[in-house]
DNA sequence: CTATGGCACGGATT
DNA sequence: AATCCGTGCCATAG
């Protein structure tokens, strides 16, 4: 499927070379990982080895890669304070752990990432009893888009003929794997295992408790007002409560890991229940102002993907009927290593700059969003653009606050002004009309015409000035 | 008369 | 070449 059987040396080796980088860049680390896995099983030229380990320090590392430990760093410069680690490896999992349910559905279609009910599973799978799997199988098959149960438990239980009890200790089980709070029967339901999870490791604000239980539906954040109205507290108060569960706690555990509750985030085709994985990784070293940051490249498969020397050295042994075939596959498997590597050296490429240019986007949130188009960091690059197009195309990015955004919200247009709008209408003390936003929004340095603000409060979610409520009393 | 949403146009971006 | 986005103009609601 993947090579024709034409004679491969008509072939302009430079042509299939860039075609095919171009499909593999386009790529999210997961389908990638398919395509490898695909060819492994075909094509007899490849091997997958053990993953190569420094002989120092046994660190994992990425196939020519420098070590990170021993010897000196390429890209760390006092004033650009960043590190590259080696692209990690351990971050996905062989595919070997799914069970039989999931071979079948894959084999149908096969499935373009991981699907949310094969995440949870793995995770849950070796502390669930095993005449418990169906249950949990049950329950996950049936989780809405939003990863919440809209079934009653007592139904589940009736179909498998066991006790009610059981089917709700599945449903524990489930809701304490990530995204934590998945399978539970409402929002509300859904706040409260998350909140109790948090608890066991961070100190939780007074009075989100009573916010979660009473006020579900005014946490949005410019309904902070009501939410301090009802539960009895200045509206500083509320808005903190307010802020901490828009960035602790999720409503619909599915969406957990795309941008904010309840808006879709910029750039994600809509595929309905699937659960993505970051391909790229920032972290920081400490949590000091100047702190390097830490960029690691998820890599689709364990160890290192090389073309099998015996077969090349066997290859003149070859069956005359074979020869031609076996020539296809040895270029087809060196094509592809080659291919994965200039993908993921375009895309370590990208990064070294992007991190750099987002430095303080990366470290403080959108509000610090510096507008760039893929364009011109092409040019800076002296890539094509629309190479670039390609490595930013549907990959995901895990933040150092932990949030997993797409890559494309890099290279929004707006997200700073909207994120400053959304900062004015929440502290606001009346509400203000479009044009008087303007005008605010112009002072500080941001030009937009009025309609603008309109457009940007609908991108938001937020409502017109005279629909909004008054924050005092 | 003011505030806002719909439509459409043109330029930028992909 | 196709799509996205900011903006102006106009109709409508209050």
């Amino acid at each position: 499927m993947y090579y024709q059987r034409q004679a491969p040396h008509i072939r302009p080796m430079t042509t299939a070379h860039l075609a095919q980088t171009m499909s593999l860049l386009q790529l999210n680390t997961l389908e990638l990982r398919q395509k490898v896995e695909s060819e492994l099983a075909r094509n007899p030229a490849l091997e997958l080895i053990d993953e190569y380990r420094c002989p120092n320090c046994h660190r994992i590392l990425r196939v020519n890669a420098p070590c990170p430990t021993c010897s000196h760093n390429q890209s760390n410069s006092p004033e650009q304070p960043i590190v590259f680690l080696a692209a990690r490896q351990d971050f996905y999992s062989p595919s070997v752990s799914s069970t039989d349910q999931d071979e079948n559905s894959a084999d149908e279609h096969p499935v373009q990432k991981l699907s949310l009910v094969e995440h949870i599973l793995r995770q849950i799978g070796p502390e669930l009893p095993v005449e418990d799997r169906s249950i949990a199988y049950h329950i996950l098959t049936s989780l809405d888009e939003d990863g919440l149960l809209p079934i009653n438990p007592a139904e589940i239980a009736q179909y498998h003929h066991v006790p009610r009890s059981r089917v709700e200790r599945t449903i524990r089980h489930i809701q304490s794997a990530e995204p934590i709070g998945t399978g539970s029967p409402s929002p509300q339901d859904a706040l409260k295992v998350q909140l109790e999870t948090l608890r066991e490791t961070r100190e939780v604000p007074p009075y989100v408790t009573e916010a979660v239980e009473t006020g579900l539906e005014f946490l949005s954040p410019h309904r902070s007002a009501e939410l301090a109205r009802l539960i009895g507290i200045p509206i500083s108060q509320a808005r903190q409560v307010v802020r901490f569960i828009a960035d602790n706690l999720n409503p619909f555990p599915a969406r957990a890991y795309w941008g904010e509750p309840g808006r879709p985030a910029v750039g994600v085709k809509s595929d309905r229940n699937t659960y993505t994985l970051p391909d790229i990784i920032i972290s920081r070293v400490n949590e000091t102002e100047d702190s390097p940051l830490i960029v690691e490249i998820a890599m689709p498969y364990y160890g290192t993907l090389r073309v099998n020397p015996l077969f090349k050295e066997s290859i003149q042994q070859a069956p005359e009927d074979k020869s031609d075939l076996w020539q296809a596959d040895l270029e087809q498997a060196t094509l592809l290593v080659k291919c994965i590597q200039q993908r993921n050296n375009t895309i370590v490429r990208l990064m070294q700059r992007l991190a750099v240019i987002q430095r303080d986007f990366i470290l403080h949130g959108e509000m610090k969003l510096r507008p760039l188009t893929r364009a011109e960091l092409a040019k800076q690059l002296k890539v094509h653009e629309s190479t670039m197009s390609r490595a930013v195309a549907d990959k995901a990015i895990q933040l150092p606050n932990l949030r997993i955004i797409p890559l494309a919200m890099f290279f929004d247009r707006s997200l700073h002004i909207r994120s400053v709008l959304k900062t004015i209408i929440d502290q606001e003390t009346s509400p203000l009309s479009d044009s008087h936003l303007a005008q605010i929004l112009t002072g500080k340095g941001y030009q937009v015409a009025r309609r603008t603000v309109a457009k940007y409060r609908a991108l938001e979610g937020i409502l017109p000035a005279h629909l909004r409520l008054q924050s005092h009393g």
